[in-house]
DNA sequence: CCAGTGCTGCTACCC
DNA sequence: GCAGCACTGG
């Protein structure tokens, strides 16, 4: 069904429909939390396309592919899907990785470039280090890489490295004089395989794009209209491909907030969004300020956060939103109760609100901090969902299947070969491979060829090997020879059957042996899903080729969740970035955690980590817990933590706080000043009279401290957060095992109907009757 | 060449 | 607390 115009126009508010139907020249928006931006770019791509734009010259980047494929299908809606299926909306790299595809052979790529992970760039980088006899311990592949990455993100290039002395001298100073010499290996190995990594699609882009001005003109002529979302986190090299395509039209329109900026480690730019005006003649600027999605309580403490930020753009995101509940403060004994805490409040506020588990979001700065996360919940029997940390195309079994697939897409990958040239065990050594990087260096050539040519370029290995690397070398050719006739699900499921992978992992009988192989039935399945999805899509064939461009770019957020599943999400802040949810748990606010050690040191490296929090406060719509602990468990060792600054920086009208005085004992004496100072952890700390609504109930503490020593079967009593529902099964002294039927009433009044199979239903009051959990 | 063991470094984030 | 790697003995 299509709207018509003015339908869905009226949907949008005044301040969002200014950017809507201002379609040409340059335009910024700059746009609060929870504002509406991404409403805006949908509506104004649909509205462009009812203007008679064609879909085929509208290019959206999006910050993810999911917000490219969401929003994709609500154009869908607008303007029918026949038309919305012609634009080009993707990730940066995304898009550009399509882009290069296309025109790789000026480059001097394979149309069927391989892109390289972050883990494939590690290997490679480690083994260039180790073949130039450099000490590993002074070249660190994950310093060097990043270091790359970091020449690569600013345009800088190998020889434009060599043109500098200052990046040099820098260079030599860190002790690590053959850093150029490295880099300029990594990418002419990285040429020769066929390969580019993450950086290398925006990179190449901004080759192709000077180095050929035809194929600029080509691209500048046909996306006419630009929209680029997020623009806060661009980075240079982005910057630079947006500026090329949208200098002809300058129809350009950027969308971001300054103040949610949080990917300057990774080399975005923030004065891309401040210098956006200076870039362009005459910019027309739109502010969308009122939020949607949080109660004032959140929006107001969010934006006291923000203003201790000396660096930003002047803007006042208000709501008319309810008040709503203030923001809760707890102060836990250890990282295993703050699991136990988060846990419990969504037990109670799912039975006391009828609330879904979809409706939590337990956010935190670190993938590690999600274990705590997850035993408790686990306990709980609270269904979640981690997501980000290590990706299932990650995993090392998964790996192993795509390193072949790779493998016969382009022969010329060097790590993917190398990964997989004996896995499964086939008698091919390290010395072997050793030789034959060596005999490839020099002759030229890509490790397949070496071996093809094993005998004209004397490779010394004895006859024994020699067939070995031979025999592997027909098998992947079979494979190519297969892979013209099937599809990417058929290709796969030969392969794992015929090199014999799972048969390798059924060896291991443990549980992540199981895992292993359930993981790879995972990637078939996943496989066959994306084989039948592509033939409704005119031109994708469902080949390997391009599983594999999609499960390079991926990311654990694209995976569509099942509908039917509910659950509890977990993730890092940065994968939050985006989304929102009714009630969100903001843990771990500890010194050196959050803000993180790594951030002290500059001014801009703490205010960005001061956005970051702005960033999680903002993604809940009706309440925020946040929480702190005394000691957690970092790299195996109990440390001591300090709260966190920003829960101070919160104006404490919007607070509630929950600061158990017992806990105090918990603090190891050695933390107390000898000289009689108040202690150090504890400068200036949360106690401040504010409106304290102190825990009544001193009995949830010492439960929890009880419900830890005796973990087997948990007391039930009359907490709130014990852990019934309807459907509980209980057992009781007298009457046996029996299931919840209801729950009435709260606090000691709090009743339960029991259904228990040797007498009946039976209504008891919780306060009295002694359940356990069964 | 391979399997088992001990050591190291990590935990800041993502396409 | 763990994963990935290097080293060593068979």
């Amino acid at each position: 069904m299509k709207h018509s115009e003015k339908t869905y126009l009226d949907e949008l508010n005044e301040a969002q429909r200014a950017p809507v139907v201002h379609t040409d020249g340059p335009l910024i928006v700059i746009a609060g939390a929870g504002s509406g931006k991404t409403r805006v770019l949908t509506y104004r791509i649909a509205y462009l396309m009812q203007q008679g734009v064609d879909a085929f010259s509208i290019l959206a980047l999006t910050f993810t592919n999911k917000a490219a494929r969401e929003m994709k299908s609500r154009i869908a809606e607008l303007v029918g899907e026949s038309e919305a299926k012609n634009l080009w909306m993707g990730t940066f790299h995304s898009v550009f990785a399509r882009l290069l595809r296309a025109e790789a052979d000026k480059l001097g790529f394979p149309s069927n470039f391989t892109i390289y992970d972050t883990q494939d760039s590690d290997r490679l980088i480690a083994a260039i280090i180790k073949e130039m006899g450099l000490d590993k311990d002074i070249y660190k592949y994950k310093q060097v890489r990043s270091r790359i990455s970091a020449f690569k993100n600013s345009l800088i290039t190998v020889k434009a490295y060599y043109n500098d002395g200052d990046l040099m001298e820098a260079d030599a100073q860190a002790r690590r004089p053959k850093m150029g010499e490295i880099y300029r290996t990594y990418v002419e190995r990285c040429f020769k395989a066929g390969a580019m990594d993450f950086d290398d699609l925006l990179l190449r882009t901004n080759e192709l794009l000077n180095r050929f001005p035809e194929v600029l003109a080509k691209y500048q002529d046909r996306f006419r209209y630009l929209l680029v979302d997020e623009y806060q986190d661009t980075n240079h090299s982005q910057y630079l491909i947006v500026r090329a395509l949208s200098d002809r039209f300058q129809n350009i329109c950027v969308v971001g907030d300054d103040a949610q900026s949080i990917y300057a480690f990774r080399g975005a730019n923030i004065n891309n969004i401040l210098n956006f005006q200076k870039d362009y003649g005459e910019v027309a600027l739109y502010r969308l300020e009122q939020n949607y999605r949080s109660t004032k309580t959140i929006v107001n403490a969010a934006n006291s956060i923000i203003n201790h930020n000396q660096n930003k753009i002047d803007k006042v995101v208000w709501t008319s939103n309810d008040e709503g509940e203030p923001i809760k403060v707890h102060r836990l004994a250890t990282d295993a109760e703050e699991g136990r805490h988060v846990a419990s409040t969504i037990f109670e506020y799912k039975m006391q609100f009828q609330k879904k588990n979809s409706d939590f979001a337990i956010l935190y700065r670190t993938n590690a901090q999600s274990r705590a996360m997850e035993d408790a919940l686990r306990k709980r029997d609270i269904p979640y969902r981690i997501y980000g940390g290590l990706s299932f195309y990650q995993r090392k079994e998964v790996k192993d299947v795509l390193a072949y697939l790779r493998l016969i897409v382009n022969p010329k990958d060097e790590e993917s070969l190398k990964r997989i040239i004996n896995y499964p065990p086939r008698g091919i050594g390290q010395t072997t491979v050793d030789k034959l990087v060596v005999a490839a260096n020099q002759n030229n050539l890509t490790l397949m060829e070496a071996i093809q040519q094993a005998t004209s370029i004397q490779l010394p290995v004895n006859a024994g090997t020699l067939t070995k690397l031979q025999d592997f070398v027909t098998l992947i050719q079979r494979f190519q020879i297969e892979n013209e006739q099937l599809n990417a699900f058929e290709i796969t499921d030969l392969v794992t059957k015929k090199v014999g992978l799972v048969q390798e992992l059924k060896k291991d009988a443990t549980p992540e042996g199981i895992a292993r192989i359930e993981n790879i039935e995972e990637l078939l399945n996943g496989m066959r899903d994306f084989t039948e999805g592509q033939t409704e899509i005119v031109d994708a064939t469902g080949s390997l080729n391009e599983f594999l461009e999609d499960v390079s770019l991926a990311t654990d957020l694209d995976k569509d969740d099942d509908p039917n599943s509910d659950h509890v999400a977990l993730m890092t802040i940065h994968l939050a970035k985006g989304l929102e949810f009714p009630y969100v748990f903001i843990v771990g606010l500890e010194e050196d955690l959050f803000p993180s050690a790594m951030s002290l040191n500059t001014r801009s490296e703490l205010e960005e980590e001061r956005r970051l929090f702005y960033v999680a406060l903002t993604r809940a719509e009706k309440r925020a817990f946040l929480s702190y602990t005394l000691s957690r468990y970092r790299w195996g060792k109990l440390i001591d933590a300090e709260p966190s600054r920003f829960i101070e920086e919160i104006d404490s009208k919007y607070l509630e706080m929950h600061i158990p005085k017992d806990n105090y004992s918990f603090k190891p004496l050695m933390n107390t000043d000898i000289f009689g100072d108040a202690p150090a952890t504890f400068k200036k700390p949360i106690q401040k009279p504010i409106k304290e609504k102190l825990i009544t109930q001193p009995s949830q503490q010492q439960l929890q401290k009880l419900r830890k020593l005796t973990p087997v079967q948990q007391q039930v009593s009359d907490t709130p957060d014990l852990p019934l529902e309807v459907g509980t099964k209980v057992s009781h002294d007298r009457f046996g095992y029996g299931v919840v039927q209801s729950i009435e009433g709260k606090g000691s009044d709090k009743k339960a109907a029991i259904e228990f199979s040797s007498v009946g239903v039976k209504k008891l009051l919780l306060r009295f009757a002694k359940l356990t959990l069964r």
